[in-house]
DNA sequence: GTAACTGCAAAATATTTGCATCCTT
DNA sequence: AAGGATGCAAATATTTTGCAGTTAC
């Protein structure tokens, strides 16, 4: 592994996540771009991108991945991961700003913890 | 769909539930029984078994789908879901009887949650 | 020049579907 | 008898790998 080029892919791939700050689907993504960049090469950015610190990625609630733009995390502190809220209505999904603690567990240590909050967001609450 | 009838399989199935009371993916079920019941069964009685509140299920930080038998969760309150401990050294899923709250958000409505805490079992941390 | 990036085809993984047959009630 | 349940093969869906050719630095 090295270091990321300033391919026109990455600057694509990159662009997506600047248009809004919701998160995307690796398979959303993979559509968005067909016409422009392989799959492959979507999937594999994604990775790189997200080891690179500039991608952090979260599972919703039906197992897929979606990644988003970190503004929190950093490459050092890359897993001091937020909560991520999905609307039940619309499906899209963004990262919550908030602190959510976790009790300790007798006899375990948590390390840890992934949080999806599910509900309604502000357009489909009108 | 209908009732679920007591066959040699949903016996087969929840005897890997009762043997312990910790959770099994979907694909470690399939692997284990492999020899007894196909594959396909194998995936049509988690679905019915999670439909009918016999069965729970979550994702884990990979995106693969554990069941587990329900000891909170009846068929009417199923979705009155509890936090899930994973363990990161050796993998093992398991509920956790504890209440996390999520504070509320403003600007949309909270109507669940999907917690995931990792870290160190007992086992492990020995 | 060289390590990184890309596309294409093929492989791998996990899950689902169609359909004919068999089993429970 | 009739609605479920099952097995098998094939189809889906998503992601990964191998490899050869291209590009950024």
């Amino acid at each position: 592994m090295g270091v990321i080029r300033k391919t026109q892919s990455v600057s694509l791939v990159l662009n997506e996540f600047e248009k809004n700050s919701k998160a995307i689907s690796a398979i959303e993504l993979v559509k968005r771009l067909d016409d422009k960049i392989n799959k492959t090469t979507v999937y594999r950015l994604l990775d790189k991108l997200e080891d690179d610190g500039l991608l952090h990625y979260f599972l919703d609630s039906n197992g897929v991945k979606w990644f988003a733009k970190c503004k929190i995390c950093s490459k050092s502190k890359h897993h001091d991961v937020h909560p991520h809220f999905q609307c039940t209505d619309c499906g899209i999904v963004d990262c919550l700003e908030i602190k959510i603690t976790i009790p300790e567990i007798p006899n375990r240590k948590v390390v840890n913890s992934q949080i999806l909050v599910l509900g309604q967001c502000d357009l489909c609450l009108q």
